[in-house]
DNA sequence: GTCTATACCCCGATAGAC
DNA sequence: GTCTATCGGGGTATAGAC
């Protein structure tokens, strides 16, 4: 067995795979798919246009294989919450201030753009409908019963509450705030003026 | 003096120059300055791709020019608002639902696109800043300050209650919310929990 | 006025030098 | 293992036929 660095993860994850999976992560995050030239990526780790493809096969799979962590993310991220402590309105606000930190924001992004983009490769909607919305997007709707239940939570269906919950998060890490670096505590608290009574 | 024709405004807006502009303007929208490409526009307006260059001399230039009539656009709304009657909470749900519907929105996106996709050029960062958000979205301010005044809005600095409001309001629009054919009122009034104290 | 054909450039992907 | 050079495809823009 090949010996394993000791070094901090931090280290161990800069090999060159690694380096230009997070660039990658970062350029499409912010530009989506199509707009997101190879180029761009190279330049952001720092490494030659050609490079790529000696770790990546295509554009197209590099995008596929972060949409596949950005899934098993939310996933994880999703399943820490029955794990949290404190009413449902607690556990919302604890949710929503982690998706809005910088390392998921971008894989958050990177999920909008893989399902509102044209031209997405096959392979990545379907890996999109078997985490399907259902699985994962939706396994916060028991919270929301939840909060509706303990009186906390305004009454609707719970999956519309949720989708426009949704759709302002997605609003918000939209705009860059200015002078914000990941400041969102006022944010939040004025989002879940929407979703409490 | 040639003659003018007296069809109704829509037979009139019916020419080449005005179908190709319509089209694009859908396709911006949808997709952005990059990700649109000249032959979708030309699809979408049912001509031919060369055709487009006899009315504008580039892609370019032809987002440039919706982005001029976006931003009229967008000061002849706001201006209307002080027209409105009722309360500062009539106003502003009025005007809200007003920039949401399917005209409106699509302006509100290319916008959108204007300010935040790279390698926008030049002469369209330009006419943004004369426009810039002081004399425009800001001119929603003095709204604002008269709801606090009424009690009706919450407290808080008008201009990041502002920036919030649109946040939400660009990711309302952002989503394709399944069977909603404009249909936004449940939404805004959602929304205006936000505002409201 | 409108379409088809084509020049030219940028980008994704590969080949080959080091 | 990494870089430079290059091929091929698609997209912008133009030229020329009708």
């Amino acid at each position: 067995m090949k010996q394993i660095k000791d070094q901090k993860p931090e280290a161990l994850a800069d090999g060159r795979r690694e380096r230009i999976k997070k660039a990658a992560l970062k350029v499409f995050a912010k530009r989506g798919l199509q707009a997101a030239k190879m180029s761009m990526i190279a330049e952001e780790a720092g490494v030659s246009q050609g490079l790529s493809y000696r770790y990546f096969s295509s554009k197209e799979e590099l995008f596929a294989i972060l949409v596949q962590e950005a899934l098993e993310e939310a996933q994880a991220s999703l399943e820490d919450i029955s794990r949290l402590t404190g009413s449902p309105k607690e556990q919302l606000r604890a949710f929503t201030l982690t998706m809005l930190d910088e390392s998921h924001k971008s894989y958050f992004m990177l999920l909008r753009y893989a399902q509102i983009e044209e031209g997405v490769p096959e392979k990545t909607n379907q890996m999109l409908k078997s985490y399907s919305p259902d699985r994962t997007m939706g396994q916060l709707i028991p919270l929301f019963l939840q909060g509706q239940q303990a009186g906390e939570f305004s009454e609707g269906e719970p999956d519309k509450l949720l989708f426009f919950y949704f759709s302002v998060i997605t609003g918000l890490m939209l705009q860059d705030v200015p002078g914000n670096y990941g400041e969102w505590q006022n944010e939040v608290d004025r989002l879940m003026k929407l979703i409490l009574k």
